[in-house]
DNA sequence: ATTTCAGATAAGTATTTGCTTATGTGTCGT
DNA sequence: ACGACACATAAGCAAATACTTATCTGAAAT
């Protein structure tokens, strides 16, 4: 499971779908826009972050949707977090990240 | 950079590689025990692991001791950050840990 | 100086991977 | 019922990758 994760993650037409999918879900066509990417390649690619749980589907007619699912995510903070003696002193980014989600 | 990162930890045996180094800085041959690798094929992946910015080198005589890179989980961490709007609530390992780099 | 040892590099190979074109499956509109 | 559409799957192929054996570099020990 960790090991389709990174392995989905290492291509980066793959990380660019997921960025897509982090600021609004969307369909397989509608992910291909200003892409350059034939309509299996994008099915493939959605297929390899569905099976490594980054990425989630929801049918809707003849359409399917697609979405960031968190629990991938998750994997990967915890993954992170075994190498936290190893983290620099500032992780801005990360620090105030999580104040926030103190709230 | 971002990319031989992704790269870099989709090999399960890097992955490996990169844990022993995280419970402690050790030279190539130390890391080859019990792993059931041959000696270019450790050297290569720690070439991978380096240009990656994961791992770090440090001549010692003739021997080579390799050590975790802060600057390569700093990378995976600011990735990571970018999806804080998909972090499940209860992250608990990554809470904790921001919790204790405030002290 | 010569041998020995730690490690890097070279070259070749089998496997994996990301693409292609072609076709299949299921849903919608008419 | 039919055609058009959204997407998945199949099969084939070129490129990338992780390994192998063989060799090279350089430092340590004698």
């Amino acid at each position: 499971m960790e090991n389709d994760i990174f392995k989905a993650l290492a291509d980066p037409t793959r990380r660019a779908i997921f960025e897509k999918l982090a600021s609004g879900s969307q369909n397989a066509s509608a992910l291909r826009e200003g892409m350059t990417i034939s309509q299996p390649a994008m099915s493939q690619h959605l297929a390899v972050l569905r099976a490594a749980g980054l990425v989630r589907e929801e049918r809707q007619g003849r359409f399917v949707n697609y979405e960031v699912d968190p629990d991938g995510i998750a994997h990967i903070g915890t993954w992170l977090a075994r190498y936290r003696a190893y983290w620099p002193q500032r992780m801005d980014a990360l620090r105030t990240l999580l104040k926030d989600m103190d709230q």
